[in-house]
Parts: structure tokens; C-alpha cells; sequence
DNA sequence: TATGACAATTTGTCAGACAAAATAAGAAAC
DNA sequence: GTTTCTTATTTTGTCTGACAAATTGTCATA
């Protein structure tokens, strides 16, 4: 009978805290069993009397952690009409604790393909960027970031991991753009956990750090270009060790045949080689 | 057309004077208060019951705002210390709210700079994508959003910045890709306040129309390369008509000089000319 | 069958109170 | 005079109970 919601055990990026304010544990509980399909879109949850019952806070605590859950699009209130799950696609998924809450659970290739395609748009442009304006601590951030990366590499698979996010974020730091800033920050545990999911992180680590490192070099030399490039290479291997893990549930409820417009049928295909390897190509 | 989702409590749409709930009105309040800097960050906000007597509401409905404030990076509570305005760079800029209210205020150079760099990055390749994949009816929404742009033009200049934008959200949503999408509809209030700021729009939209046409045309025709450069044509004339309006209050907070690194200086220079011809250049 | 008034249910809002936490102030010890 | 411990106070955090508003369901009536 005793309800675990002591979202601390769950969470990994701030073990010891527990639960101070309810509202929060009512907001990432709920949040979580709707994103993990406990509550399905179009259900009415139980009515605020009923369910602070049952989460044994009160009212106003339950409702302030409900309006967050409104404000993020998973939820939608009336009077009379109660409280009713929204749709998937009015979910904020630019949201951190609603990707957060999808990383938990299974993943889902729909987000995860988009994940993907939005790094091999930003990030190439990103490392570009950050080639030209950097200064010389985002530098130094960028490489000390790598170097972590490598010192932790045989043994520590899981620190690596999150080196790997800390030079990429540091990249896009140094671009000096407050907007990619917050959607690197946006993605960054889904990133993340996708990765935790990647069966064989070692060996494709093993293979990429020189990939990172060349990015890092080129930023360092304000290659631009080079930078570019070598960011795509970088992708596209990640996307090539990442897809496999995700190969078995896929075929769900992507609205169309990623293949159904073969690029080959398009006369403009040959001078679309000529530009770019093409680094979203390997990600599905 | 599927208009009608408002993923944030408070849509645009609706009027100023007729906010139903009142912890809406209480968030629409403060959040603008605050973005405005009417108080400034590091601030601390009067008490809740002192703020619950002045704005005339009950502490639990001013807490309800207070808290979403709070999850949109805004503010935050103490227990004892009060609630604090938070640092600029703690706001959540992809929030569809901030970015409304920060809209309304005197436009930011560094947020417009940002935009504009952001635009850059993504529409090309969402345009490549879209040529790559769109479905008919996606096609069809692209095409429609071009013709209602150039019915509306030579009298009503608002109604064709409305159709602009739904042109350039018609292509992303062609992509198919669940992130992006988020992300045009978390921008899209920023940029019409933007547009509509600029001066000379009329002028501007008579000069680009064919632009339109042409990315339109090359994603109808299922030619992915062109589609990416018409989209380039057309953000470099969009930036280049948007920049003037702007540059007067520029020069304020940017870190560092945009022209600090000079591209002349970088021997991969040559080879980045011919890779793309660099939108992000004219936004500056 | 259609229509209108009425009742029931659920969220929206309010008021007042107590608990918890963290700072500020004051007292005691050195 | 300075430091440290204790105490007091302020502010958010939470609870209880109640009423208002809105919308739906029901039932009586034409």
C-alpha cells in the first residue's frame, strides 16, 4: 500500500534528494505513468478529490503539480468534464521533464529518428560555428571535455557517456547562441539514456575518439569547415553504432515509409551527394 | 487546418482582456512583469500575500502561477527567502510563453541574432527534407500557404506575414520530424513580432515572393538540393530586410564581436564558399 | 419526440490555519 | 571584542473545509 513516490530512486542525476515539495512529486509521478502509457491519451484521470486520496496530499498541492502538468501539454482541464490526457502530439516535447519521462520508459523510434535527424542538422552547423567565434576558454572547455572522455575510456563506460554530452554541449556553447544552449539542454538526458541503450558504447567509443578529437582540432585551427565535416563524420558513426539497439521496435507508428520518396527517383540526387554524406541517411 | 492545439495555457490568440482562470492571469502578469524587466532578475517579488492583496487573488490561485513561473525558469521560491527572479540564461527560451512576452518588449538583439541563426540552420535542411519526403496533402498545405501569401500582398501585409509563416510551418511540419515541429511552433509568436516590426515588409514580401514560389516548387518536385538552396536564397533576403530594423539597438550585451575571427584568416575558407554560400553571414 | 428546467458533479476559487525551513537577532562563553 | 550557540521571526509549503461556476445528465412537460 505504501506508494513509492520517491521519484529520487529513480532518478539518476540527483540521488540523495528526496522529494521536498509534494507538488513535485505529484508533478513527476503523474507525469511519469502518462508518458509511460499508464494513463492513455483521452483518459479521464480520477477526479482531484480522488486522487489526492489516493497520492495522500491535498488539493491544492495535487493542483499546483496538475497545472504544471497542463502548462507541458500532457494534460487538459474543465470544469465537469474533469481532467483528461492530451494527445501525444500536444505533449511540449521540447520540455525537459517530459523528455526525461519518455527516456524512461521503452523508447519510441518516432522520437528517437527525430533526435537524431535534429543532431545531424544542428550539430554539423553547431561545430561550425563554434570554429569560427570560440573563445579561448569554450575552447579549452571542448578539449578538456575530450580528454575526460579518453582518461575515462577503457574502464568507465558510463563516465564517458557523459563527457561525450559535456563536449558536444560545450560546442554548442561556444556558438554563443542562447537558443541552441536551451535545446541542447532540452535533449541532453534523452540523449543520454539512448546512449546508455547502445549495447556496444565501448568498442563504438573506441573507434570515435579520434572522430571527436578531429572535430576539437578543426575548432581549435577556426576551421570552420573542417569542423563541419568532421562533426558529420562524427554523427554519422554514432548514428551507425546507435541505430542497431533500436532496430527491433521499430516499424510502429511512423505515419510513413521513411523509403516511400527514393532518393534515387529524385534527378537532384547526384548533386545532393556531391554536397554532404548524407549523415541522416544512416540514422534510420 | 489543425490551428486550433494551444499547447500553453495562455494562447495568443486570445484577447487580453478576458482571461477566464485567474492563476492564467496571475502567470500572463508576472511572466510579462518579469520579462520585461519591470523586476529585475536577482530580485525578490513582494511575499505571497502581500502579491496575492495587490494582484486581488487567493494565495493558492497565486501560487498556482507562481509555480509555473517557476518550472519556466523564471522564478524561483525559498522557503524564508522568498521568490527570487532568476538570471536571463536561466529562462526557458523555448517556451512558447517567455518567448510571447519577451516579444512584446523592446526586441533583444541577442535573442533576434540567435533566431535568425537558428532559422538558418534548421529551415534549409527541414526544406531538404520535406522535398525528400511530403506527402500530397503536405504539398498541397505548402502550396496553399504561397497562394493565400500572394492574394493577401499588396493590401494586407499582416495577413501575408500570418501565411509566411504558415508556409514556413506547412514545410517543417512536411518533415515529419516531432522535434522540429516543436520547435517552429515554440518560435513562430517571436517571429511574427519580429516580422511585423520590420518596416519595410511590404516591399520585402513583393521582392521575395518568387522565393517562396521557388522552395515550394523544388519540394513539389521532389528535388531536395534545391529545395535546401531556394530556402537559403530566402533567409538570406528575409535577414538582410529584418537586419536594418534592428540595428540601432545593437551592440549591447553580445560577448563577443561577430567578426572577431575573420574567415579571410582561415585557410578552409576557399572550400566553405563552395559548400554553401552562408546565410548566417547576412544575419549579422 | 422534442424541449426546457432542474439537479448533480467536477473543477475553479477562496479563507484561514499550521508546519517546516532558513535567516536574523540575541545571549552566553571565550 | 569576537565567536558560537540558542531562540525568534519571517516566508514559503501544506492542509482543511467550504463555496462558486460551469457543464453535463436527467426528468418532467408540451
Amino acid at each position: 500500500m505504501a506508494r513509492k513516490w520517491s521519484i529520487s530512486a529513480s532518478d539518476s542525476r540527483e540521488p540523495p534528494h528526496a522529494p521536498r515539495r509534494k507538488t513535485d512529486s505529484v508533478l513527476n509521478l503523474l507525469g511519469r505513468r502518462i508518458v509511460t502509457g499508464e494513463y492513455a491519451p483521452g483518459d479521464q484521470l480520477p477526479t482531484e478529490a480522488e486522487l489526492g486520496k489516493r497520492l495522500k496530499v491535498s488539493r491544492p498541492s495535487l493542483r499546483e503539480g496538475l497545472k504544471v502538468l497542463s502548462v507541458k501539454g500532457l494534460v487538459e482541464s474543465r470544469t465537469r468534464r474533469g481532467t483528461h490526457v492530451r494527445q501525444r502530439r500536444d505533449w511540449d516535447l521540447l520540455d525537459p521533464d517530459v523528455l526525461r519521462w519518455m527516456a524512461t520508459g521503452k523508447p519510441d523510434p518516432e522520437l528517437l529518428i527525430s533526435l537524431l535527424e535534429v543532431r545531424a542538422i544542428i550539430e554539423p552547423a553547431a561545430a561550425r560555428m563554434a570554429a569560427q567565434r570560440a573563445a579561448p576558454a569554450q575552447i579549452a572547455a571542448i578539449e578538456q571535455a575530450y580528454h575526460a572522455m579518453a582518461a575515462s575510456l577503457p574502464h568507465d563506460v558510463e563516465a564517458c557517456c557523459r563527457h561525450d554530452l559535456e563536449l558536444h554541449e560545450a560546442i554548442i556553447d561556444a556558438t554563443g547562441n542562447i537558443l541552441l544552449r536551451r535545446l541542447a539542454q532540452a535533449i541532453r538526458t534523452t540523449l543520454l539514456a539512448f546512449f546508455r541503450l547502445s549495447a556496444n558504447a565501448r568498442e563504438s567509443y573506441e573507434n570515435s575518439l579520434k572522430e571527436h578529437w578531429a572535430v576539437a582540432a578543426a575548432i581549435r585551427r577556426h576551421a570552420p569547415a573542417e569542423a563541419e565535416r568532421a562533426m558529420r563524420l562524427l554523427l554519422a558513426g554514432t548514428a551507425r553504432d546507435t541505430a542497431p539497439a533500436f532496430a527491433a521496435p521499430v516499424g510502429h507508428k511512423r505515419r510513413r515509409t521513411r523509403a516511400s520518396q527514393p532518393e534515387k527517383s529524385d534527378p537532384q540526387a547526384k548533386q545532393t551527394r556531391e554536397e554532404r554524406n548524407d549523415p541522416e541517411k544512416a540514422a534510420t
